[in-house]
RNA sequence: GGGCCGGUGGUCUAGUUGGUUAGGACGCCGCCUUGACAUGGCGGAGAUCGAGAGUUCAAAUCUCUCCCGGCCCACCA
């Protein structure tokens, strides 16, 4: 009470000066109207006629079913002080909204939510159940990125360029059948039967990219066989015995003489009694079991490798359902795991087993249903990919990635990959084959490009064969794998096939950002795509995140229990500190984050700091008298164009790590403890021991840094910048372009560095608390270093100096 | 087994074309209502820069070896 009363006498007939911000501090209550401002107003929309040169981001669609992680948080916020930054610099900005609504996610919620199976379903009636999921969940993940104050294209959706988008949507599904159309045209997709991944839960053919591997115990069985020329037993270890039936041959390392008299001879399968041929080969360890191995069609990658490379032809006991099939034999109709454990017990019942051993096995899994895959052979089509891993290298080394390192994770892709990309698939939602087969001849037929087929339940676009003549046609029915889809997304973000003009002009895309996990599926197959339909590098720039960890450094999972949600951040703390502590915090693209709300509601106290610099500039006008600049402001000016060189050239490499610490720093240590601290005599200059000019040289000086700083800091913080920016100069800061260093002041000589001129203030301030004295109390005597003698007037009244003198070192009586 | 990235006070982070007492933040401790701000101010404790060796007048920074963490890849049947 007795703070506020002095206050009022002071301002009112003292200082006659008031500010013009009230309040004192910032609160997460003045975020809404701003947001709302944005949206309504439409102040991000993109003008592709606009003669402005074009900055364009592959914002990642998000998928719609899942709520907004932090990790989503964190980096779509980055996303947004990368387009907030690249507007201020001049450019038109298209950071447009995609949402991810296809495939497997969406039909695994599906089969969850209605408790339906996708093969038990018919199609029609499972598309309309993925319609009816995607109906209810389509919004709802948008909310958080509304609340974080994302300055998206535009929050409509439509097929204009900058609307959001859907990846289901007829147009972006027409474009992916419009690729498909052009690249089978051009001979680059192909059917092959082969040995494919197969995911037995999903039940469809995945690619190497959707494999992860997990370590799973299991057992190693050494299993008694018998030669059929000598009557001798052998011992067999194997983690797959009930795949002993699909064996067709047994091989030993050469150089092993324990086997070296096999040669030629035949091992007999336990249980089925067949015959096969035992053969030396290198692929056979010698320590590894007993050296003998049985190989089978098929265990994993080695045995393909092998029926490969012997071309022998394999004996198929796994069906497409993941079950047991004829060659089998006893096993037939069991599942894998089934059929492993009957195996087992058949083989110890007859005493073929030697002994059993657990072990680990790091086994091959599907990344979505994470059921160990297993090898299958079948039909599928084949996008042809080994052919340009040079060309892609090519395009890799003519993109600029962020950090530079990220860059290795493709290159190391690039070279493990080994076969053609299988692009077909056996699920429901998801962009169609678009192809027919003539019921008489077999012709494929292609319809051309230009709208979007669905050939399982439409009609080809012809009437008769070209071939035979025949009238009658079958269906495609297999889709693509979802990353045939994503893949082209920049392509479809700048209007490929839409409107050739825009993407003439905008192509490569300014910017992808993207996590580091994704690197071999999204980065890669789009580069690839892109290279193939445009020949050409598709980015500009590649960001690539790394991840957001709790704050102990582990993974958010639901089990542990330590997930933090961003919308439960937003309530408690606003949008605004999320925003600066992910700048804060450190650079994700170095290395991952961890995530605090400690650290969240530490970064908040920088914004009543930023608040109450704002809000005591706020009291001093500028005025029209010409300003007669003082040292002191003229080397606050200097300091200020090198921090906005500095931010610039950080942000322009989508650093804000280093520039948002370095500026807080600024406003904090430098301008709010020292600039401000010593013009404030001359600012209110209420004896008039300043000539007026002086006076509005230190109130333009406050004002013109404040200025910038906001500006500066906008990107990172438009919430509160906006509203300072309006209440202290009444306009729109979105409106504002990024700040240049006054240059009238770059050069300027002060006689003094930062570093001298704290610490002269700093010790002059502790010998008076040191001395239980105020700060405002005088100086009797102070002898100052000659370099401060041009600032002399200012350091008289900001320390209440009585005699001055000028020496070689500070030294002061009180 | 191979590769990539990282390892700086309790925690996070800057600094790596080698150069004076390793910068900042969070947290901690002590003191202080001073006129923008107690979500403030001032002061303090706290680091053998993962370990060892080497190069050098000089190493957080360069070289080698090793250890730890993370990620990726690879045929243990």
């Amino acid at each position: 009470m007795r703070c506020l009363h002095r206050k009022g006498i002071l301002s009112h007939e003292v200082f006659s000066v008031d500010p013009k911000i009230n309040e004192k501090r910032w609160s997460s209550e003045f975020e809404e109207p701003i947001r709302r401002g944005w949206k309504t107003k439409n102040l991000f929309r993109f003008n592709p006629k606009n003669k402005k040169p074009v900055f364009s981001i592959d914002t990642p669609p998000p998928y719609v079913n899942t709520p907004v992680h932090m990790g989503h948080a964190v980096t779509y916020t980055i996303m947004d002080f990368i387009a907030r930054f690249k507007r201020m610099q001049g450019f038109e900005v298209l950071f447009p909204l995609g949402l991810d609504r296809n495939g497997l996610p969406i039909e695994m919620a599906v089969e969850k939510k209605f408790n339906v199976s996708l093969k038990e379903t018919p199609r029609e009636k499972f598309i309309s159940l993925c319609h009816k999921l995607l109906e209810e969940s389509s919004t709802e993940s948008l909310e958080s990125f509304y609340k974080l104050g994302h300055s998206y294209t535009s929050w409509k959706h439509g097929e204009g360029i900058g609307e959001m988008y859907y990846t289901d949507s007829d147009s972006y599904r027409r474009l992916t059948q419009d690729t498909f159309i052009d690249l089978w045209g051009r001979r680059m997709i192909y059917q092959a039967k082969r040995v494919s991944n197969y995911c037995p839960s999903c039940q469809t053919t995945i690619a190497d990219a959707e494999i992860e591997y997990k370590d799973i115990p299991s057992t190693f069985v050494h299993v008694k066989w018998k030669v059929k020329e000598t009557g001798e037993t052998i011992i067999i270890a194997t983690t797959r015995p009930e795949l002993i039936c699909s064996c067709c041959m047994v091989i030993y390392n050469p150089r092993d003489d324990r086997y070296k008299h096999l040669k030629g001879k035949h091992a007999i399968l336990p249980v089925y009694g067949k015959e096969v041929p035992i053969m030396s080969h290198p692929s056979a360890k010698k320590e590894t079991g007993s050296g003998l191995a049985m190989m089978c069609s098929f265990g994993d990658y080695s045995d393909i490798r092998f029926f490969r490379e012997m071309k022998i032809d394999p004996i198929i006991a796994i069906n497409k359902d993941g079950t047991m099939n004829e060659h089998a034999g006893f096993l037939k109709g069991m599942s894998i795991e089934d059929a492993r454990k009957r195996m087992t017990e058949t083989l110890i019942s007859q005493d073929l087993i030697e002994k059993e051993q657990k072990m680990v096995h790091r086994t091959p899994i599907c990344e979505r249903s994470k059921t160990p895959i297993e090898f299958i052979y079948m039909s599928e089509y084949y996008l042809k990919q080994m052919e340009m891993k040079k060309d892609i290298l090519r395009i890799a080394d003519r993109t600029s990635f962020f950090s530079p390192k990220s860059k290795q994770i493709l290159l190391d892709w690039i070279d493990t990959l080994s076969m053609d990309w299988a692009v077909s698939r056996r699920r429901y939602y998801a962009t169609e084959i678009p192809l027919w087969y003539c019921k008489k001849c077999t012709e494929i037929i292609v319809p051309p490009k230009g709208k979007y087929y669905k050939p399982w339940k439409e009609d080809p676009p012809i009437k008769k064969c070209p071939k035979c003549g025949g009238t009658e046609f079958v269906g495609e029915e297999r889709v693509f794998d979802t990353w045939f889809d994503s893949s082209i997304s920049p392509l479809y973000v700048l209007g490929y096939g839409r409107d050739h003009g825009f993407f003439k002009r905008s192509i490569p895309c300014s910017l992808r950002p993207q996590g580091k996990e994704i690197v071999r599926t999204w980065l890669y197959y789009t580069l690839l795509r892109s290279y193939q339909l445009i020949n050409k590098p598709v980015f500009r720039n590649v960001w690539i995140h790394y991840h957001v960890l709790d704050e102990k450094g582990n993974k958010m999972s639901k089990s542990l229990g330590n997930v933090i949600d961003p919308a439960d951040i937003i309530n408690r703390f606003g949008a605004e500190p999320f925003r600066i502590w992910c700048a804060l915090e450190g650079n994700i693209t170095v290395s991952d984050l961890k995530c605090s709300y400690e650290r969240i509601e530490g970064a908040s106290k920088f914004l009543t700091k930023l608040w109450n610099i704002a809000r005591f500039v706020s009291m001093f006008r500028p005025t029209k008298t010409k300003p007669d600049f003082q040292d002191t402001d003229k080397w606050i000016l200097k300091e200020m164009g090198r921090i906005i060189k500095k931010t610039e050239k950080h942000y322009e490499r989508f650093d804000f790590h280093i520039p948002i610490s370095e500026l807080k720093h600024f406003i904090w240590e430098t301008f709010a403890s020292h600039y401000l601290e010593m013009v404030k005599p001359r600012a209110y200059n209420h004896d008039g021991k300043f000539t007026k000019a002086e006076q509005a040289a230190a109130i333009y000086t406050l004002n013109g840094v404040l200025d910038k700083l906001l500006l500066l800091l906008a990107p990172i913080t438009p919430f509160i910048t906006h509203k300072l920016y309006k209440d202290l100069f009444g306009n729109l800061i979105e409106e504002q372009p990024f700040p240049r260093p006054d240059r009238r002041f770059t050069k300027a000589r002060t006689g003094f560095t930062t570093t001298e001129l704290v610490d002269l203030n700093s010790r002059i301030w502790k010998e008076k608390k040191d001395k239980g004295l105020s700060l405002k109390a005088p100086v009797k005597k102070a002898i100052v270093p000659r370099k401060f003698r041009r600032i002399e007037k200012d350091l008289i009244e900001a320390h209440s100096i009585e005699h001055m003198e000028y020496g070689d070192r500070l030294k002061i009586r009180l």
